[in-house]
DNA sequence: CTGCCTGCTGGAAAGGTTTCCGGGACGAGG
DNA sequence: CCTCGTCCCGGAAACCTTTCCAGCAGGCAG
């Protein structure tokens, strides 16, 4: 068995004293010239052919040191059909969700060595498909989405037309659409919010979220549906707009501002809480006394809050990894050991009770 | 004067009805077939080459529309010398900063036609150099830099043999690195702050900061000299680390623990200030009024927290764009209207007052 | 009418790699 | 001695574009 030498890591300098100015990177024909050899001889010994004589490994490895030559992987992708990169568009870096999740999936990823393609949305659906499109057309082997609405009929149109395989994190798969997806039990983290709450005596909620789509939607209707199960004229507001803490905080002035104020405040999604957060500090509003708030996300914010806030937690970067791990069972050849992954994962939730949680007045 | 078109942007489906399973992607040779003309002439069309007549160009562009043509920009990049991507590295993508650096850089690359290739190192100078090398294979046309040791010995070898275009963030340029950098003025904003707990009669301080490199140096350096300069007994301990919010925590603890304890901790870092903050409140310290606090960057975390923490702040998303355009400045021919960029830009910083600053017991 | 220039087009090379295929050398078996 | 098979190696096509160059037709001036 012979192992495939990867010249591309080596760090040292070439031998060759090559000064700067002249010497245009050196190409696998530089190599084999100077060698002696054919440029297929070069390639074989490079790609870990078994077709090499030890001699002939030797030699060509020589000629690689001394010229610094790195393959060109532009080259090689082009000729391969494979060029072990994949595609990331998400609705928005800055969100530390997002970025967690990226990371995880970047660090799975880069280990398998692929390398990310990363684009943002901006949480626009029309550059969702302007970048579909782009990374389609830069041949990325696989894609990993974050959509900003997994409904736009374009998204969905151009999400058809994908060849290549495609992971969703935390969104639903559009009907017609081939992929699989990584998503997060936010019901059952809200359900036990609300229950929470209900057991302290709430009874007037306000639900600040995003759109209608998967995580918020997933959120409300738990929500809902929990105060309906319990009954008891418990009646929740409903806030709907996007995951920003711009949104969170003109939602939660409004909630305040409103004749009936509720006596708890839940806010789905992290950038929302945070603007929620800054808008009841800004009120003057002490929480956790004159009215109760549950987050989402165990940011740092959450735990140094007075009072610290409750919140629905999740193993963020574990979605990263369980993106990066569903797009490469599709992308390596089936090994063995490792059997087809399923289609769907769903990570769990988890509400942590604090203080910000107060008995109804 | 003719306009290029991009048949990349086309969203419309191909008016054949290509059903799927047999169809692989079109090439430029099927379009020609189609058309009845040369391949060249295909490339002028799409290229917005002046020689082209107009019934050329329009029966080109009805064949690009029924086959549903998209071109290869991998071979367009092996061709042309130019991939349209730049490579971004960054020792953590998790940190809010930097998400919001590569946030506003990617955005810029973007609209200049750009796409952006991200690599996290994960504060591993050793993933760096594998990176930079990485992406000079991928023929990245440059690189934008958030090294995590603009020191190591490995990789400012490796940035000296670097071919392309290279901008660093907020990193110093090692010598003989030919670069170009975007940094912040921490010195300014360190000095205020410093100057602030001055005046309020502090004289024991804590400083909390990253390793000897840029970011940490200049913020350690201002706190430093500024007591230094005031004279008055004023004393500093200093506690390197790394900027995480693992190290904010532990460095905390330690202060508190130790038998003098400050008047005063200084954070300088966002990370490391929610790491403080953390341990702060878990040692139930009350800041503001048992001690001063100040920390870096405005998060949500130091307006909301009680009472309201000082910090150091800059425009962050800015650096991302500064550094897109230096970049760009490089790649795009110079353009009249656009003089030669500046080698290096420095961005301001500001120090806030807060009531995490108390008057020293 | 000739010559030249302009406008447009097609053919082919080039960009850097991988892979298929054919073939030479050599040992073994008949 | 011939054939066959194995082991290696070199040549060339292929991947998908762009670009250079040559050429052809037509217009215009001389």
């Amino acid at each position: 068995m012979t192992l495939a030498v990867d010249p591309g890591n080596v760090a040292s300098v070439p031998d060759e004293e090559e000064q700067a100015g002249d010497a245009a990177r050196p190409g696998m024909r530089e190599v084999a010239d100077r060698a002696g050899v054919a440029m297929s001889s070069v390639s074989r010994v490079l790609s870990g052919h078994p077709d090499v004589s030890p001699r002939m490994r030797q030699v060509v490895m020589a000629a690689v040191r001394e010229l610094g030559y790195r393959p060109d992987l532009l080259a090689q992708g082009l000729r391969r059909g494979k060029t072990f990169s994949v595609g990331f568009t998400v609705s928005d870096i800055a969100n530390p969700v997002l970025a967690e999740i990226v990371t995880g999936a970047e660090k799975r990823l880069r280990e398998a060595g692929y390398s990310l393609l990363l684009t943002n949305s901006e949480g626009n659906p029309a550059l969702d498909v302007e970048h579909i499109s782009l990374l389609e057309r830069r041949r990325v082997d696989g894609l990993i989405l974050s959509l900003a609405e997994e409904n736009d009929p374009q998204t969905v149109a151009a999400l058809r037309r994908v060849a290549v395989p495609v992971v969703l994190v935390d969104r639903d798969i559009p009907t017609g659409v081939r992929a699989r997806s990584v998503a997060f039990d936010h019901a059952a983290g809200m359900k036990a919010a609300t229950e929470h709450l209900l057991r302290r005596g709430h009874r007037e909620f306000a639900l600040i979220t995003g759109g209608p789509e998967r995580p918020a939607r997933e959120r409300r209707r738990a929500v809902e549906e929990t105060l309906a199960a319990a009954g008891d004229g418990a009646h929740c507001t409903i806030h709907e707009g996007e995951f920003s803490v711009d949104f969170g905080r003109r939602a939660t002035r409004q909630i305040l501002a409103s004749a009936f104020r509720p006596t708890a405040i839940i806010a789905g999604g992290n950038m929302l809480m945070q603007g929620a957060l800054l808008a009841l500090h800004a009120a003057g509003v002490e929480v956790g006394r004159e009215i109760s708030f549950v987050g989402c996300d165990d940011l740092a914010i959450a735990e140094v809050h007075q009072p610290p806030i409750a919140v629905v937690r999740r193993d963020i970067p574990a979605a990263g990894i369980a993106a990066a791990e569903l797009l490469l069972g599709e992308l390596e050849p089936g090994d063995a050991d490792r059997p087809d992954p399923p289609q769907q994962v769903v990570l769990p939730t988890e509400f942590v009770a604090r203080a910000s949680c107060a008995p109804a007045p």
